[in-house]
DNA sequence: TCGTGATGTGAACGCAGGCTAACCTTTGCT
DNA sequence: AGCAAAGGTTAGCCTGCGTTCACATCACGA
């Protein structure tokens, strides 16, 4: 018997998953409490709104990326890192990718500032390896390589999750070194 | 004097940059009319509903892109294409990745189908040159790709329009061609 | 000059869906 | 035991917004 998950991570969970499948709109608080295993208002006893249900989904996974990569600082380990991350949650991605507009001014403010630092991690490591960029097409390189990775999670191929996975840092260390 | 834009014209233009500003649903019919100078109900006299008006959009931009391409048959044309599109029809890509799943399941799937088409046609001028890869690396590689260059979309630079296209060709080849 | 179709307007309708209210059970602490 | 807090339930409120209606206006061919 699995150990009880708490119902907040199960809400968390279920709505990705819903978010990343329909969209934000299209995802009743009636779906989102049923996937958990309540009812639709149930869920406001643990969330103030599906706003903010929204809200901490995103603020989640990016503290956890952005702590994960600053504490890995050559290249490919950041690769590695961004494409292990994308293949396995994908839901996640889909979602920051699709749906930061339905968020409030305020925390999408928030959140760019750190995927911000989440860039400049990357462009760090890329800079001294692009002696041939400036800096405004290092950045510009590294955040169409993000914006790669990340849409890869809209889409689904028929290989298996290793090669994705390898073909995947391929394709991203080519755009990012190829001169 | 501008020649008279037909009102049909201005209301998909004028939905289509309100649109990719703030996303289908954030957008009211009243703000689309306004936009091309009527009130709300008067988009009733040119698109049958919302949705037909974004179905409009995403059909005929995805037309033309196909029609394009299908005429162009190296890769490098491909991309020059493809880039320029992006750059120049950013309102409109930034609809299509978004805002997908906001159409009819009928309307969604014939337009998957053309984008295929699409898709092909690249996977046909790549697959001579990567004969390294098998068919689904090479679709992957493709549809990571063109992914990239659509997101971009999403991605303002202080770049010139000019140099972000040389940056964006280069690193589309890279991601492309490289071993 | 009249009739007709195309285009636009303000007012109002209907309803989906987020959220609140009122109430019930269970748990756990004193 | 007994009270409070946590967590669920059903019923219902209420607002926003897409859409429809009834009515003006204009262009124009007969």
């Amino acid at each position: 018997m699995t150990t009880a998950a708490p119902r907040r991570e199960l809400l968390l969970t279920a709505a990705a998953e819903l978010f990343a499948a329909r969209g934000f709109h299209a995802v009743g608080i009636d779906d989102i409490g049923a996937a958990a295993g309540i009812t639709g208002p149930g869920v406001y006893r643990h969330f103030s709104s599906k706003q903010a249900l929204l809200e901490q989904l995103c603020e989640r996974t990016m503290t956890r990326m952005l702590a994960l990569a600053q504490a890995t600082d050559d290249l490919d380990g950041l690769v590695d890192l961004h494409v292990t991350f994308a293949v396995e949650q994908r839901a996640m991605l889909s979602v920051w990718v699709r749906e930061q507009r339905a968020l409030s001014d305020e925390v999408r403010r928030a959140l760019r500032l750190r995927m911000g630092a989440y860039d400049k991690v990357w462009g760090d490591a890329l800079t001294p390896l692009r002696t041939d960029l400036d800096v405004d097409e290092v950045d510009l390189t590294v955040r169409s390589t993000l914006a790669l990775l990340n849409t890869t999670s809209l889409i689904d191929s028929p290989l298996p999750d290793d090669r994705r996975v390898a073909q995947l840092r391929r394709i991203a260390l080519a755009a990012l070194l190829s001169p």
